[in-house]
DNA sequence: TTGAAAGCGCTAACAG
DNA sequence: CTGTTAGCGCTTTCAA
C-alpha cells in the first residue's frame, strides 16, 4: 500500500498559508467577508494541497451538508430504476449522493436495517433521506424524509407512491378488451400494499366489466418465479380453465410462462400472459414506459425532498403519479415475446 | 413534516440509564468490561428510545468505521453487476456499505469529482473505498483504496481487472473457428486501457490464425450506439466487406445491428455480430455469465480492501480475473436472438 | 477583515 | 467495573 498520504485538514491548509482556521473555513464556506487576495491564496493552498473537507466533522458542526442520502433494499431492477431518476434531479441540484443497502431485502432483521440506515444518515451526514420500498411505517430521524413506493403508507411522511390501482385496472381492461372472460390472478405478498391495490384494480375491472367474481381464479403469491409457478400449474389444471393469467409482478409471470409452458400450453394463443412490472422485458423490447416511470418517482422523491430542506411549500403532501404503466404496445408485445 | 424528533445523542442514553457517555459507548462498541446487567439496562434504553449513533461523530474520533465506500461512475446495467458483487461480498462481511456516485460519467468535471469523492469517503466516513472504472489515477485519500476495472493502471494501488484482452482473443477464436477471415473491429474510446486491450487481443487473434491484418476493418468508436453504427455503415459499405463485425461493447453491437438491419443483411447468415460486454443481451437470454464476471470483480475488490483494512497479507497487488468473458453458448445464442 | 475559543457527539486514555 | 477528561476537524460566535 503506497496510502500513507495522511490525510490533510484544514489546520494545514492554515498554516500553509499563514492564516486562521476560521479563515479558511469561511472562504470554504462562500462567507463574504474575506479580503480576495487573502481569499485567493487560500484557494491556490487548497488547490495545490488537493485538500478535501472531512464530511464527518463538517456535518458535525453544521446543519447544512448538501448531501441527500438514499436508502435501498437492494441493488435490483426496480431500485436501479428509481436511482436513475434520483440521480437526474441529484444532477440538476446543488445536491450529492449517498446510497446506503442492505443488499437484500429478504435478509434477517432487514426492518431493523432499514431504520437503523435510515437514522444513520439522517441524523448525522445528510440532510434528508428517501427511503425506497419501507417496509417500515416509522423512522426516528432529524432530517426530513421521503417515501418511494412504500409498503406501509403513513400518511406522517410525505410520500411517492406507485400506480399499482390503476394499472392493474388498465391491465385488465386490455385483455377484456381482448375478448377474455376468465382471468386468472397471481397474488403478490399479501401484507404488502401495493399487491393489495393490484389485487383491487383486478376485481374493480372485472365488476366494471360486469364479470362476476370468480375466487378460484385468484391464487395467493409472493412475487417470486417459484410460488406464482406453483399455483399458475393450479390454475392451468382446473377444469374451466382460464384463458388470460395477470400476474402481480415479472417475476411471478415467469412463473406463469414456466408453467404453461410445460403444460403444453401456447402463448399467447392458448393462453395471454400480462406481468405487472415488467422491467426486463421491457428493457429487451426497447419498451421504456416503466423504467420512465420508475425513475420518475425517484425524481420526483428528490425534488420533493429538496423542497422540503429549503423549506418551500409542498403542494401536496402525498403525491400520486400519474404516469401510465401499462402501455398497451407492451402488453401485446410482451406476450407475443415469450 | 412530522419530523419534529430531535435526534437521540449518546448523552440522552446516558442520562436515562443513569449512567456515563463513556459505558453507553462501551456497551455500544462491544467492550467487554462491563457488568452486564448494566449492559442489559443500557441495552434497553438503546432500544426503547430507538437510538442510532452519530456517523459522523462517531467516524471522527474513532478510525475504525466498519464501512466501506463505493464511488461508481454512474448507475448503469455496468455498475449495477459490479454492485451486486460488492453487496454479496458486503453481506458476508461486517463492513456496511456506502455508495457515492456523480450520475453521470460523462459529466463535465467528472474527474475531480472522482478525486473529491473518493477524498471524501476515505478521508471520514469509511475505513476505504472501492472505485469503479477510474478515470485518474492518482488519489489524496486516508484510507486504503482498490480500483476495480481502471482505465488507466497504477501499479501504487490494489487493482481488480476486467478480462479484456483474453475475452476479445476468445470472440475472435470463435468467430475464425465459424470460418470468418474478414472481420471488422469497431473500438472503445481510445483513450481507454480496456479499449485498448480489446482492440490488442483482436490482432493478436488474427496473427495467430494467419490472418492479414486489415486496418480498413478497424474503425474508431467511443462506446455508444450512434458512432457504432455511422462507422457499421462504413465498414458495410466496403467494397469487400467483412463478414462479421465484433464491436467493443454492447452498446456498439446494437448500432451494429441497425446498421446491418437498414442495409438489408439478415444476421448470422449475411454478417455476424459480437459485442463486448453483453449485459443486456445476456440477461434477457437468460445467460450469466458476464454478469457474474463483473458482479465477482466487485466480490473480489471487497475482498481485497477488507484485507488490506484488517491488514492481512494480499497474495497479489494486481489480481487478475481468471473468469472468461464470454461463453461459446453466449455468442452463438446472441447472434442467433437478433 | 481576521483570530481565539467554544463545542457538535463520540471514543479512548487515564484514574479511581 | 465506571466516571472524568481530552480531543477528532470543523463551523460559528465573539472580540479585536
Amino acid at each position: 500500500m503506497k496510502n500513507k498520504k495522511r490525510a490533510i485538514t484544514i489546520q494545514n491548509v492554515a498554516r500553509a498559508a499563514g492564516v486562521s482556521v476560521s479563515t479558511v473555513s469561511r472562504v470554504l464556506n462562500g462567507k463574504a467577508d474575506v479580503a480576495s487576495d487573502t481569499q485567493d491564496r487560500i484557494r491556490a493552498v487548497i488547490e495545490k494541497m488537493g485538500y478535501t473537507s472531512n464530511l464527518a466533522a463538517r456535518s458535525m458542526r453544521s446543519h447544512k451538508k448538501n448531501l441527500i442520502g438514499l436508502v435501498v433494499p437492494d441493488i435490483g431492477l426496480y431500485s436501479v430504476e428509481i436511482m436513475r431518476g434520483v440521480n437526474r434531479a441529484i444532477a440538476e441540484s446543488k445536491f450529492d449522493l449517498l446510497v446506503y443497502t442492505t443488499g437484500d431485502a429478504q435478509k434477517n432483521g432487514a426492518i431493523l436495517h432499514e431504520q437503523h440506515y435510515v437514522s444513520l444518515l439522517s441524523n448525522s451526514v445528510t440532510d434528508g433521506v428517501i427511503i425506497v420500498a419501507s417496509a417500515t411505517a416509522e423512522f426516528i430521524a432529524d432530517a426530513p424524509i421521503v417515501a418511494v413506493d412504500p409498503h406501509i403508507i403513513n400518511p406522517n411522511y410525505p410520500s411517492v407512491q406507485g400506480m399499482n390501482y390503476h394499472g392493474a385496472l388498465e391491465v385488465m381492461e386490455y385483455l377484456i378488451e381482448l375478448g377474455h372472460r376468465r382471468i386468472g390472478f397471481i397474488c403478490g405478498l399479501a401484507e404488502i400494499g401495493s399487491s393489495q391495490r393490484r389485487l383491487q384494480g383486478y376485481k374493480d375491472a372485472l365488476v366494471k366489466a360486469g364479470i362476476e367474481l370468480d375466487e378460484t381464479l385468484i391464487t395467493p403469491g409472493d412475487f417470486t418465479q417459484k410460488t406464482a409457478y406453483k399455483y399458475a400449474r393450479q390454475l392451468l389444471a382446473l377444469e374451466n380453465r382460464p384463458t388470460a393469467i395477470f400476474a402481480a409482478n415479472d417475476q411471478s409471470a415467469f412463473g406463469v410462462y414456466q408453467a404453461a409452458e410445460e403444460m403444453g400450453l401456447s402463448i399467447p394463443n392458448d393462453l395471454s400472459v400480462v406481468g405487472f412490472d415488467n422491467i426486463s422485458e421491457a428493457k429487451y423490447l426497447g419498451l421504456t414506459t416503466v423504467d420512465q416511470f420508475l425513475s420518475e418517482m425517484g425524481y420526483v422523491a428528490v425534488q420533493m425532498l429538496i423542497k422540503i430542506i429549503t423549506g418551500e411549500p409542498l403542494e401536496l403532501e402525498i403525491h400520486k403519479m400519474q404516469t401510465k404503466l401499462v402501455k398497451r404496445t407492451s402488453c401485446q408485445r410482451l406476450i407475443q415475446a415469450v
